[in-house]
DNA sequence: AACATTAACGCAAACGTTTGCGAAAGCTTC
DNA sequence: GAAGCTTTCGCAAACGTTTGCGTTAATGTT
């Protein structure tokens, strides 16, 4: 159907070994047949097929990139910056969401390899990640440090994150702080809590359980805990939430329920999403520099992809605190 | 190095042929060597090359996804429900932003062609995808319906939703409206300015060329195109933007301007971004079905792989005015 | 008992490239 | 003008599957 390399090696009368040198500009080839065969496969709108290629150079130029949910707004800028990098090496690459499920996971890191992508940039979920690490494959984690020790990643450092917010909150006169966390067993949410009792730990501030609650990464999640909280009479005032998105549930049931922010509670997120810092929300939070994140992870695996033998070093870049005024 | 079908057969002593119909359960092999063949496939960790596969088959089970730009929050859900209902069927998605310039776009479908997808789903610029619309491959487009006529499609009817927002502003007594754009050259642009004129027209208010702005589909576009209308002093009393995101940017620049909506500047947006159902945002808009639309186009352009005769009917999705806070 | 049928499997070609190696020219050099 | 070198190209194998067809042995039919 499509023409291929023979059509034109057929049409030119010469050998189809010619066609594939002359085509990518082998130096064995004259200039003379290079052109002729360029003009040929211009005229008969001929297009490589990478396929073919894929099966005999065993690179498919392809990568994979596993997020949890391209739905959050920490993740399309991190696609963004690793679908650019790729592209501009000539690099395709595969969106897929694990939507928080391990075995999802799993099942899309097996899916990649049978398709042969070059590499895979993997926002994982928890520690089963460690199951299959051991691939022949290159990879770079983004956003978790602990899950892959022996693999590259880059991250920000989720519990100093958490730390600066919840500082930042006590600094501010507040004690009774609330967390409000995305699902317990991933691993940013764990640290980003180590990071709020680390802080709480070295203020003098005793922990209370009853003020740690964790769902979803999820707007809905946020709302209904704090709107279950707040009907409790929990007596908080602030919270350091997960994520922004957490934030903006927990932003919504304080206003529906009536209270002001910040005066009568504070609230901090993480992630610096772009609705963060509209005016209207002006959401205090620690910030990811997302779509360097996605560079910078694309970058580390092309070279790994390129040589596999080097050896780079993983980055934590630092998270930084923006002051808005949901917290002052 | 990765365990092949061959390897398999080898330690079986049976020839691939075998091994390769009995790892798909053809009815040709008999029950025993299937297990055989199975349990050593599993022992051995064999994972099939699709790519292998897909050059004798010519199915790569791959389908790519070219949008604007993921970073827009109107894409990510549609992603979503494509990279979805895609995995479902077994199929993976590229992911591929045209960043709204004609070339990108191009270049990708070449791309996408040359990896041999087995359908694209586009998002297009302009009318400039007209060009390469006889492509032999199965194409969906996606949020435009005029420009490629004889390809199938699922959009909602952009002049209609234009003919709604500005209707709705009408009733409630406005008459200088502007109208803040994206590029003049996207489709669905232009056809939500033609709703805007129409409910004009029929309402018998002059069209004032000043009120109409265009630039990017982009937050900063809005707020530097509503921060510069108001510096002139213009006079409108409410405002159309192309969608969500130039209203967020609309909305800045008034809040910035000191001037309050809607008692001052009515303004209603394009798309129901998440961040619009915000209660601090509560933004007047027109919802089109995100996901569905994604599950929609992904499920028509499977069933044009899967029977390429078939033809299957386009899908015009109606828009609906959500009424918030922006407008009244 | 002879033949036809069926079940189960092997052979080898094909998919469209890339690439190591060999071969045929043309060109130098003495 | 023979030897050697370069340039330019062709041959054929290889990549890991799928699949049409042929083959064998077992089963069924008369």
């Amino acid at each position: 159907m499509a023409v291929t390399i023979k059509d034109i090696a057929k049409k030119l009368n010469i050998s189809y070994a010619t066609v594939s040198r002359a085509l990518r500009d082998s130096p064995e080839i004259s200039q003379d047949t290079k052109e002729k065969v360029k003009k040929a496969a211009k005229e008969m709108n001929y297009q490589p097929n990478a396929i073919a290629r894929g099966l005999v150079t065993k690179k498919t130029k392809t990568i994979g990139l596993i997020l949890p949910d391209i739905t959050n707004p920490f993740y399309p800028q991190v696609a963004r910056g690793v679908e650019e990098t790729a592209n501009q090496e000539g690099y395709s690459v595969f969106l897929c969401n694990s939507n928080y499920e391990n075995e999802k996971e799993k099942a899309y890191i097996d899916l990649l390899i049978s398709k042969k992508v070059d590499g895979i940039i993997l926002a994982p979920i928890g520690e089963e990640s460690l199951k299959w690490n051991h691939r022949e494959i290159p990879i770079v984690i983004i956003g978790r440090k602990n899950v892959c020790p022996q693999e590259n990643f880059v991250v920000i450092d989720d519990k100093k994150g958490g730390y600066l917010a919840t500082e930042h909150l006590i600094k501010n006169g507040h004690s009774k702080i609330m967390f409000i966390g995305g699902k317990e067993k991933v691993e940013s949410n764990k640290e980003r809590l180590e990071g709020y009792k680390l802080a709480l730990n070295k203020n003098g501030i005793q922990l209370d359980a009853n003020l740690i609650r964790n769902d979803h990464f999820k707007r809905e999640s946020g709302h209904i805990l704090m709107k279950k909280a707040l009907q409790e009479g929990i007596a908080a005032t602030a919270v350091f939430a997960g994520n922004d998105l957490l934030a903006l549930g927990v932003l919504q049931a304080i206003y529906e329920y009536g209270l002001k922010v910040p005066q009568d509670i504070a609230v901090v997120g993480f992630d610096n999403i772009p609705t963060a810092e509209l005016p209207e929300i002006s959401l205090t939070t620690i910030a990811q520099p997302k779509y360097k994140m996605g560079v910078l992870a694309t970058q580390m695996l092309l070279v790994k992809i390129k040589n596999p033998t080097h050896r780079c070093e993983s980055i934590i870049l630092t998270p930084e605190l923006i002051v808005r005024k949901t917290s002052i």
